[in-house]
DNA sequence: CCGACACTTCGGAGTCTTCCGAAGCGATCG
DNA sequence: CGATCGCTTCGGAAGACTCCGAAGTGTCGG
């Protein structure tokens, strides 16, 4: 009743507008720029500047000095995973009457959440998989079925990268703007980076949005069955 | 880039002691009344009143009212998980120069964790499933192996209500005392419960500790094979 | 019906935080 | 080398928050 105090420093972290928007710009993974970051803050440079010193004191993030520039990303996949967990608790939170059109149009289609794919096509996709038994999701995790094991092998997903069969792991993560889940993990991580590969997707400059190419927006339809209405395309 | 002001409010609800205690004193789903969670807030009656009052608009909290007492719980096994997820980043964040023989004793050597058990009980039974090869976990999830299921139905546990077999999810949970992941999930519960059931373990009031019964005492060791040494008991 | 109890509301003192302008420090470029 | 750029540090103003004492509301017990 007693072992709280770190718990509390890092809700007081994430509990500023300015350092929260700075989390979130970093939950794809990539490192930023101190200036990337004050713009994605919304505060001048100097007040981000000693916000990103607090963070990467509280080893939130970790900075990289290159040159003349301070590049910040997020210390761990823990971080982006607890990042996560708040962004879902404060989804299905108190009916948010935030005018809901805010956010940008393209994320909300399709963007990068941390190393896999969310948005309306990261359901869609989960949506796609589940459908058609490839993976099974439950709220506390999921699993890849094993005609969803062949599948995935044959779209070239190395699940045997993915650590020995069996423990290529497969969990819900739930998409904030759509609210509902979408797939992460392991097997949602290398389903990602395989769409990266086959030039499916491309990441939009300065952004987690990402873009569908012609062949991805034919590949989503025949290879994985989205009907092209759901994923938003 | 800008659908982040829930995440500030969540973080900043979090980021206050008295209530990251309140949250945590809640954190295995029992009801507290108001005055048993000002005494874990530490804190005085009308401050927790407050506090509470925010965390139950943020509907982090739900309120129930019998009699002339104020029951609270948390608002969902979400909001438990999210808590989990920022004390795993907590445990695994700065060097804690907390004299770390604060927490109770009783906590650390075994306690619940929202539905399932954790201290150091909690990780010497998954470790003992692990090296048995039981079960797996890895960082983002985890599976019951074959061998597993039959050991868990042959001990007693109902997989088959874990929802339909292959659903029956298992996930790690970092225990913030141990820092080492412990079972939790659909089968982390069903195991906990399991255990209760057979008066192995019995829950100490006003605390999430629990104490480990002369059978429970056999019972690990002989069922399940943790050394002694390693259970802490 | 009165007192005890559980809880909440109100008001104000003390404290901590956030923020920006100004200025400093290195790295890079011409 | 001097100018520019990226980033950080410093200082102080404005604001927000937490906390408790005092007092109010509703419930239970005798």
């Amino acid at each position: 009743m007693s072992t709280t105090p770190s718990m509390a420093e890092i809700g007081a972290l994430v509990g500023n507008p300015a350092r929260a928007n700075v989390l979130v710009a970093l939950l794809d993974g990539r490192a930023l720029t101190a200036t990337e970051l004050a713009f994605a803050a919304r505060v001048t440079p100097q007040t981000t500047s000693g916000h990103l010193a607090r963070l990467a004191q509280a080893r939130l993030l970790v900075l990289e000095k290159r040159g003349r520039h301070s590049y910040y990303r997020l210390a761990s996949p823990l971080i982006g995973r607890m990042l996560e967990g708040i962004m879902a608790a404060a989804a299905d939170g108190p009916p948010r009457r935030r005018p809901a059109g805010m956010g940008d149009e393209a994320l909300r289609a399709a963007r990068t959440c941390y190393d896999h794919l969310a948005g309306r096509l990261g359901v869609a996709l989960a949506d796609a998989l589940i459908a058609r038994r490839r993976i099974v999701l439950a709220e506390d995790g999921g699993q890849v079925t094993d005609r969803g094991a062949r599948f995935l092998t044959g779209f070239g997903v190395d699940l045997a990268a993915s650590e020995r069969r069996r423990r290529a792991f497969c969990r819900p993560c739930l998409d904030w703007s759509e609210r509902r889940p979408h797939l992460a993990g392991a097997i949602g991580a290398a389903l990602a980076t395989r769409c990266f590969e086959l030039g499916w997707l491309e990441r939009m400059r300065d952004s987690r949005a990402v873009v569908i190419s012609p062949a991805g927006r034919r590949g989503f339809v025949e290879v994985f069955g989205i009907a092209p209405i759901n994923g938003g395309f």
